[in-house]
DNA sequence: GTCTATAGACAGATAGAC
DNA sequence: GTCTATCTGTCTATAGAC
């Protein structure tokens, strides 16, 4: 279907080269239609950039219900979210450009119709958090600080290691290179078990 | 002189609204002065986006070397270092958005000569990082998981905070609002310390 | 639903006068 | 060094034929 199919290749442009970098015109060169066939299916860019934004909420949201599924303890649900992000990561690596994007620009392009979406993963990480044992001075921390303690260090070195300007010595990235994005999902894991819970 | 005006001026803009979304043209209007001088000034946008950064990361450089003038030990260091960090998004907030587009682009809009400055960061965090008493699991770990670490956390969570959506009930943030970016340089500072270090 | 053709605005950049 | 005037190219979006 052209719909489904306009969205797809929006969201590899959108996500690859950031929603002012893409063109309607290119877009459409890329898929083979008619401009004028994009207008008809979406009202203008914005809300094509929003529908994009909504379906990998809803993508993700769905995949991140399944790990309740088992009935696992805090500590492996914590491990598996985290494990998620980073599955996530090596399917669509360009999902973290474009939640990058989205985070700098403090979701100001973005309509109030994808907080629900936004909350819902919120609520996810919330609940596993409350399976967590903490220490008397972590229990009222905001699960805010969470969300951008994983996603914000998965992220930022993910994107340091891909980045196109020669940072670091070769050498010196590949120490983590191999292993790196599990290794990260390991470490992060482990600073939040050992620092705030009992 | 009109040069260096230029420059204060199109560094906030560029933090504010991204590379993009400035227009050579609002960028005159707002310095009230003809958009020839620019080009006068700077080859092209581009160049002129360059030497913002360039400008960004010689102050900030200047600043983090200031922290090893009184010989304090790698824990000390490291909490200024964090909270250097704070007082810098503190005094220039819209550099966070700035930071982090670059990151989501992989620096793929700035030319290499950025690159010693970037390294020039990276020296003084490795720098402290030999005066903390590693684990010895922790002894190879590469400083651009700290960067991750400290960077992403402290950005991420301030955007979501700033965020124009209204993410969250108002009061589950304002939990942390107050306190909000102390409490996170505290939470960095300790998971690291607590985490890592015998 | 999909197309051709184009309107109309604005972008980055420059030539040449002063 | 700074200006006016203007170029060329590209952008989003739409009217109207099929």
């Amino acid at each position: 279907m052209t719909k489904d199919k306009i969205l797809k290749v929006a969201s590899e442009e959108f996500a690859k080269y950031g929603y002012d970098a893409v063109s309607m015109n290119n877009l459409v060169k890329k898929l083979e239609i008619n401009k004028a066939t994009v207008y008809y299916h979406y009202k203008d860019k914005k809300s094509l950039y929003n529908e994009v934004i909504k379906a990998i909420f809803k993508s993700r949201n769905e995949e991140t219900k399944k790990l309740f599924e088992e009935n696992s303890d805090g500590p492996t649900l914590l491990k598996l979210y985290i494990e998620l992000e980073i599955k996530t990561i090596k399917e669509k690596p360009y999902l973290v450009s474009l939640a990058l994007r989205e985070i700098a620009n403090l979701g100001s392009e973005l309509d109030q119709s994808i907080i629900p979406l936004f909350e819902e993963d919120t609520k996810y990480l919330q609940m596993i958090l409350d399976r967590l044992n903490f220490k008397d001075e972590y229990k009222d921390i905001s699960v805010y600080a969470f969300t951008s303690l994983i996603m914000g260090t998965i992220f930022n070195f993910y994107s340091i290691q891909m980045s196109e300007l020669a940072i670091g010595t070769k050498d010196e990235l590949k120490k983590d290179s191999e292993k790196s994005l599990s290794f990260i999902s390991d470490f992060i894991y482990k600073i939040i078990i050992s620092t705030t819970c009992k």
